[in-house]
RNA sequence: GCACGGAUGCCCGAGCGGCCUAAGGGAAGCGCCUGCAAAGCGUUGAUUCGCGGGUUCAAAUCCCGCUCCGUGCUCCA
């Protein structure tokens, strides 16, 4: 079984199941209101891998992440536009998706809208007034998170500590009692968007759509609660604060992924090509952000540059270069020891940088075998690297069409070179690298590729 | 200020007490292969892991101090 680094207890553990054979993974997604960024990126491709790789050690992942379609920051943008808030949302969700699409992200089991969860989160804040775990003031409900058992322990800070850092920004409210709390359930002013409650017209407040839809999707104690690590603190100990207020088993285990650099020079200038997600995928072979991002781990720092991903890039083509070079290889299954092997190296916190080391020993293992002819080692070397890469989402790039004009130069500078008349055979390649082709010659045969 | 994390070759990035004269990727040099290339293979690049002390038979890995860098410290303002 897989142990993960687990927040809240500062310790690599054993995901432990609620149920054997099956987990249950809440990714907290994105607020859609803007262009998805690196950062977005980042998190999704981390997860997904996690959850291809579960899925690829045999077991049951039901994955929830979801999209948060009421915010400030919505409400903003729809004022800004004079639009309203579902256009909104809509259409940057739109956005969204296909960005996924582009990165080869599978679609969650479930993509719950916190707009679709209004009445469960009215029903949990209703709850937590009846318990008086929480309060009402005249702009809306608040947690009392002097309450809350240990408030402070996913944050690893103390309370004290918390409001002491926030300084002149923890002002308490006009009403709150304690400068900590937070509103669940704001009073909408006349021009916002509003849904009707036992207490009045208003919205969702802070962190408690995750909550509801986490529970009522997983159920209490599910297994793995996942974000980016600037979710650590307050959006998720705020999630876990309401559970615990209201009595609930939340997660078991806290994941957090590391944040995203952009290296020390001023990239501002290129910010545009690296910042926005969906023009990294025009910019580069989509494929690249995944490699790069299995190539380091996922609580690490990740530097991420044109650089970065030009060299992801080049990695990627040595891969396709192989599997090219093994089109014709009989199919034969993997190594069971290699799969072992590979296993418990990932196993031990997800440890991805391991596992794409042990695809490119396989890659150049097998090239080695090839150049000697052992092409039973090669189909080896190729379905071991296959169920790697099969394990983290990246598949090889499909061979290209070879228009008939193309093929009939190759065939023609096949034969000159077989006559020795280099100087044909020459100009042939010019002229294949003008019409954007890169060829390949082995014994009696050539192939060619797109550049 | 508080908290957490980071600093490893030209770049990215593993390693977290002995297997490290430090993985893997990219870039570069050299060799093999090739008519020449491309692809591929082999090989050379840190006696060294931000700086200064310390612990230990043994440290990149542990402890103390320092320097830089990143992120968080919400709502209201």
């Amino acid at each position: 079984m897989i142990s993960l680094f687990d927040t809240l207890s500062s310790t690599v553990k054993p995901l432990e199941l609620r149920e054997p054979g099956k987990v249950s993974v809440y990714v907290c997604g994105p607020t859609v209101y803007d262009a998805p960024h690196i950062g977005h990126g980042r998190f999704v491709l981390v997860y997904d891998a996690l959850r291809r790789y579960l899925t690829w050690c045999g077991l049951e992942v039901d994955f929830v992440s979801n999209i948060t379609d009421i915010d400030d920051k919505i409400i903003n943008r729809a004022q800004a536009e004079d639009s309203d808030i579902f256009a909104v949302a809509k259409e940057w969700e739109a956005v969204w998706w296909k960005t996924m699409d582009r990165l080869n992200v599978k679609r969650p089991d479930h993509t719950p809208h916190a707009t679709e969860y209004v009445a469960e989160m009215i029903e949990l804040v209703q709850e937590l007034l009846d318990s008086e775990g929480a309060y009402l003031t005249d702009d809306g409900i608040y947690l009392s998170v002097a309450d809350v058992e240990r408030y402070g322990e996913l944050a690893n800070q103390s309370i004290e500590e918390l409001v002491e850092g926030a300084g002149d920004r923890a002002v308490v409210g006009v009403q709150k009692q304690h400068p900590a709390d937070f509103v669940l359930w704001k009073f909408s002013k006349p021009s916002e968007p509003s849904w009707p409650s036992p207490w009045g017209e208003g919205r969702p407040g802070w962190h408690t759509e995750c909550v509801v839809m986490s529970l009522d999707i997983l159920g209490e104690g599910f297994d793995l609660h996942t974000g980016g690590l600037d979710l650590r603190f307050p959006h998720h100990e705020n999630e876990l604060a309401q559970a615990k207020a209201a009595g609930k088993e939340f997660a078991t285990h806290w994941m957090h992924n590391g944040f995203v650099e952009m290296g020390g020079e001023k990239m501002s200038k290129s910010i545009g090509n690296t910042l926005n997600l969906l023009e990294l995928t025009e910019k580069y072979d989509p494929r690249a952000y995944r490699l790069l991002i299995l190539q380091t781990h996922y609580r690490s720092p990740i530097e991420v540059t044109d650089d970065t991903l030009n060299a992801a890039s080049t990695a990627l083509e040595r891969l396709d270069a192989f599997v090219r070079r093994c089109a014709d290889l009989e199919k034969v299954s993997a190594d069971d020891q290699f799969m072992d092997l590979f296993r418990s190296a990932v196993d031990n916190d997800f440890d991805t940088v391991a596992g794409t080391e042990l695809a490119f020993n396989e890659i150049r293992s097998g090239n080695a075998a090839i150049d000697s002819s052992n092409l039973e080692a090669a189909a080896l070397h190729l379905a071991n690297l296959s169920e790697i890469m099969n394990a983290f989402g990246i598949d090889a790039s499909e061979l290209d069409e070879v228009p008939s004009e193309i093929q009939a130069l190759v065939e023609k500078r096949v034969q000159a070179r077989a006559d020795k008349d280099f100087i044909t055979s020459d100009a042939i390649r010019d002229q294949l690298t003008e019409l954007g082709w890169i060829i390949e010659d082995s014994d009696g045969t050539a192939k060619v590729r797109r550049m």
